[in-house]
Parts: C-alpha cells; structure tokens; sequence
DNA sequence: CATGAATGAGGCTTCATTCAT
DNA sequence: GATGAATGAAGCCTCATTCAT
C-alpha cells in the first residue's frame, strides 16, 4: 500500500474497531495500526499520546452513537415496540460489546486522560445499565411484564444476551429469538 | 533423590486462575506468577515452557472439571431439574467463563503444544454448545418446552446468561432468575 | 524529517567483523555490538530483527566483495599471473575466512529471512567453489599444470590454505609461499 | 531411550565427539548430552563440573591419542614414507581438527581446571606444530625438499591442508593427493 | 503534521549450575 | 553415584514512547 499523507480521527476509529475485532486486544498496537493506515507509527502520536487513550476515546464515541440510537428507540410509546427497539439497537452495535470486551484487560491507569476516560466510560456503562433498568421498570409499570423478577436480573440477563450473536442466525432473526424468549419464556405453554 | 517440591500444577493452576480473575490476562506473566507463588521465575519453565501453555492447560482442566459435573447433572430424570442443574454447574463455574474470556485474546500459535490445545479447547467448546443443545433437544421431545424456537437461539443464549453473574444477587437467587425468565418469559401473564 | 541517524549497516558490518574475529562467535551478542556502537541495543533492532540476519547479512556483503575482485582477476590472460591474483584475493580478504568459520555454528534457522540468506550464502560458497575449479581447469588446458591430478582435490586444498595465514609471514610472503609450493612442490629438484 | 544407569568418561567423550561433529559447538550443551546419553543433566556433574572441562578433558584424551599414532610414524626412516604416514594420521583423525575449530570459541577462562586444561591444549598444539616443522626440518636436512622454501610456511599450509578432507575422495586418495601436490606442486613438467 | 531514528522498560527463554535426598 | 527440583545469570526480543528535523 502506498504511504497516504494524512489520517483523521475518524480513520484512527475505524481501523482501531476492526483491528480490536479481528486480531483481539493483545494485537492492537501502534504498530500494526499504522501499519493498517500506511502512515508512521510516530504519526499516530500526534492524536493520541497513548494507545489506552486511543481506544476509550474509540469508545466513547460509539457508546455516544448508541445513546443516540437509544433516544431514538424512546420516541416508541408501546413498551413491547420499544423493548425489541432497544434489542435492535445492541444486536445491530454488536461490535461494540466485543471492543467492550477488551475494558477490563486494559490498563486504566495509563495515563490522566486514560483515566478521565475511563470514568466517563464507566458513568456511559452505567448509564446504558439504567436505560435498560428504566425500560423495565416502565413495562412492569406499565403492567406489560412481571413484576415478581428482579429488575436488575433481568437487565443483567438482557445486556449479556445481546452481546453474543449467533451467527446461524440473522440480525433480525436473533433480535426476534431474545425477544421472544424474553417476553414468553421457553416453557410449552 | 531429588529436592522437596515447592510447587505442583495444582498450585501453578489455582494461581493462574486467580491471577488472571483478579489482574487480567494483561498481567498474567511468569513473573507476575513466580513472585504469587514464592519461587523463581524459571522454576514455572521446568513445568511449562510457554506461559500459553500453562494457561491453556489450565483451561482444559478447568473444562474436564465441568464435564465431570454436567455428567452429574445428566443424572436428573426430570427435565426443568436438570436445566436448573445445568445452570447451577455453569453458574458456580464462573470462573471458568471469566478465564475464557481471554480466550481470544490469546495467542493461538505460540508454540506447537498450545496449537494442540487450543484444538482441544475448540472441540471441548463446542461439545459444551453440544451438550446444552442436547438439553434443549430432549427437553422439546418432553414437550417441556416449546418448538417453534430455534434450539441454536436458546442454547447461545443460555450460554451467554450464564456467563455474567449478576454481583446483586446470591448464586442460588441468580440461577433461580435466569431459570425462571427461561422457562417462563417476563411477560405479565 | 527523522532525527540523525548514528549508525548505519556499513558501521554494522565492520563491528561484526570486528567483534567476531577478535572475540569469537559465543561474544557476538546485539548487546556486545550495541556497546562498541555506542548505541542501545535495542537500536540494532530497528535494522536486523535478529542476530543471525544481521551476520548472514554481513556475509553476503563481503562474498559480493570478493566475487567483484574476482572478477578484476579474471581479467589477467596467462594462467600463473591468474592464479597468484586469486590466491592474493583470497589472502587479503583472509577475515572472511575467519568470519566465515562460525558458518557451521550458527543457527541457520533462526527465522526465514536466515534461511533465505544462509542459502543464498551456500549458492555462493559453491560459486566459490565453481570459479576455483575453473581456475584449475583453464590452467590443465592451458597446459599449464598437470593433469593427472584431481581438480576437486586441488581446488580444496587451495581453498584451505588460503584461510589460514601465516603470522610469521607479511601477507605477500604468504601469497607467494602459497603459490610457490602449489605450482612448484616442495619436493629438492 | 531407555534410561541407563551408568555412564563412563568414555561415553562421555564419544558423546561429546559426536554432539560437536555433528551439531557443532553451539549445540554442545550438557542438556542435549544428557539426553543423548539418556541420563539426567546432573549427573554429568558427578565427572564434570564445567562443560569447558569435560571439552578440554576429550580433546587432550584425543591428542594424546594422535601423538601415540605420530610416535609410530616417527619408526619409519625414509623421508617420504613418514610425511605420508604424518598426512594419514591426520587425516584419519580429521574428527580432531572439526572439534578444534570450536577452540577459539570455548570460553579459556570458566574455572582453573580449564586454565589448566587450556594450557595444556595449548602445548600440545604446539608441540603439534613442532613436529609438523621437525618432519619439514628433517626432509630439507636429508636434501629431500628445497631448502629455500620457510619451513613455517610449509608447516602452516600441511596442517590446514589435512583439517578439511574432500569428500569427493576417499581417505586414501586424499591422503595421496595432499602428498602428490606438496611434494611435486602442480606445474606442468 | 509527518516521519525515521533512537531508546528504555519489561517480558520471554535457555542453560549452566547447585542442592537435598 | 544418580536424580529431580530450583535457581540466577545472561541473552533475546517487542513495543510504547520520545525527539529532531
């Protein structure tokens, strides 16, 4: 590959997320990135001081791209509608879980910026914890599911579920299955 | 007749496990390791001459451990008893889902024996998936549970849940949660 | 524009000749290099990523060298004047012949880019070989010198007693003692 | 292999010879011996407390062998008969002259047995030399070579002449070939 | 900004060697 | 003697990071 004159902020989150997803953290260095953008490694320095800075600033701005998605989903009045609106959301940023599978490999005291980061990360994580908790609050407010299951349960049970897409299955296909195993159960009725 | 042992792999085990758990897999080296364990760095290499060695034998212990449990379980005649058995086993092996976690992270090639053991470790991964398929499987044929669900769907996703504690509640209460949302769904009823 | 640089593979070289003729094989270590250098270590890696590129390097280097005056030699139309001009080639370049008795105790397969040059290495050490042979060829043709000899046995003989000079004799000494009791025999006439 | 009970100095220098003929020096480490020997790497320890010592300790033993061999060849009267004797009993013992290559490379200085072992070494090459000069001395006495030859010079080109055998020849032809060239050089007649 | 060069820190490995039984 | 176990020293190597241009 020729060498190319410049890179962007944008160039460095694309080719961090894919570099994270197909070789895994232990393969995100500066070296393999610059590499993958054609530039010197010395150049990625002049955005990012560190490589934990690179990626939680990666992943801010995608959990900031899902918020947005999430507001989007709240416009939906009916709690079923919005629920699966929500699974759509995680299902469809899957490779945000596994970028996010790397959090707690990372080194969160790498530098001040790291750890600003990383706490701003963790009140996003956080945050992501209560939009689902409050979903699940207003459907049992709402009367539309059980009000005899913890709600932290459940959340915790959703989060995970979106994390892992089987890939026999469809997008749409596996938001429908956690969806329906969510809402009914998979006893015989 | 030789010097009194001072380390066994039972300990090299325990110790990785833990090391891994509490620090990550960032911070799991022979050194890390040596200095938990009170011996020298290289007393670890007569045992285990890559540290991918050492954790994947770990892993595949780890793994035979589990088996041997499932099989325990298989006993149950009854199906929603052996469901709950089975996520109990998989539940208070946690750590065996928290050490996997690394497992991508890993390299894969770093030497000809950890090659063989990733192997096994695919194939004993894929026999776990197997034998909760199989779950799923007979608890149909039962007419326990329904049929119009992808048995792949329900299987990825039980795998999934049982991953994650969640830290708010007790192990039994957990089980019971992600039993119960299982078979019965959250949906008011 | 990058900083200044301080070493490159012509200082390279001439330290591995250096440091290999006077101390030996066992002493040739990136860190011993790095010191006579004045550099880090870690320096030379940023040109051979191995101490066994680095030496097969060298070698090919000076073998290039000496097939060049080779070359020259050929250039002389009778047969003796020839002959003395190859054997003084050989003498001269006699740090070869030191550098290159470590051959047989490298590890040759260090990495491919090793393996690569040691059989590029070998090609040449044949060609060495072939240009000799040659040599001794053109001379029995020329009707210069016997014939009932074996080319093979001469050659070899030549190709070991330039290796090892003489520290009694000046280096022309030498050439010409080599080539007195090569044309003429020691034997009272 | 079975595990052997006992080991002997005389295995332990047939082992030695072989291990450096045929994997050279680099590969010489009581590790690979005592796997070739099927003992454990301590037990070399019991005869030898430094590889330097059990390496000089086989190549003083080989040596002493080849001066018992030269003493024979010293019985013969004529000139001739005993240099040809010389050359075939270096020849025949071209397995001393591969193990001494790794002389320059051995470590002089790893315990005072090995100063001394060294030392020694270094006489008997000496005295090696010297009756190689005797033998050149003795021929230009009796009038059976020139005179205006430097018997250092002929010594020097005999005993590398006889380090590398040719393998395209046999023994015998090499022996014969070596002789033929000294005695009578090359020219045409 | 971009870059090529240099470097230090830290982890990886291999062996020679020691030691208790 | 023979052995298995432990260890320290020394070399190998990779990266993140700094710096001058």
């Amino acid at each position: 590959m020729p060498r190319q004159r410049t890179i962007d902020r944008r160039m460095l989150f694309q080719e961090t997320e894919k570099l994270i997803v197909e070789e895994g953290y232990h393969s995100f260095h500066f070296k393999a990135l610059s590499e993958r953008l054609g530039v010197a490694r010395s150049t990625i320095y002049n955005y990012y001081a560190k490589k934990e800075e690179l990626v939680t600033a990666y992943m801010l701005d995608k959990l900031e791209q899902v918020f947005a998605q999430l507001d989007e989903a709240d416009r939906q009045a009916n709690f079923s509608v919005r629920m699966k609106a929500y699974i759509r959301v995680w299902v469809q940023q899957a490779s945000v879980h596994q970028a996010f599978d790397i959090f707690p490999v990372m080194d969160h005291h790498a530098s001040a910026q790291v750890e600003i980061n990383v706490e701003q990360l963790q009140q996003y994580l956080g945050q992501l914890g209560s939009r689902a908790s409050t979903l699940i609050e207003a459907g049992k407010k709402e009367g539309a599911i059980r009000g005899d299951l913890p709600t932290q349960g459940i959340t915790r049970l959703l989060m995970v579920a979106v994390q892992a897409p089987d890939p026999s299955l469809s997008e749409e296909e596996w938001v429908e299955t956690i969806y329906n195993i969510f809402l009914n159960g998979i006893r015989h009725p």
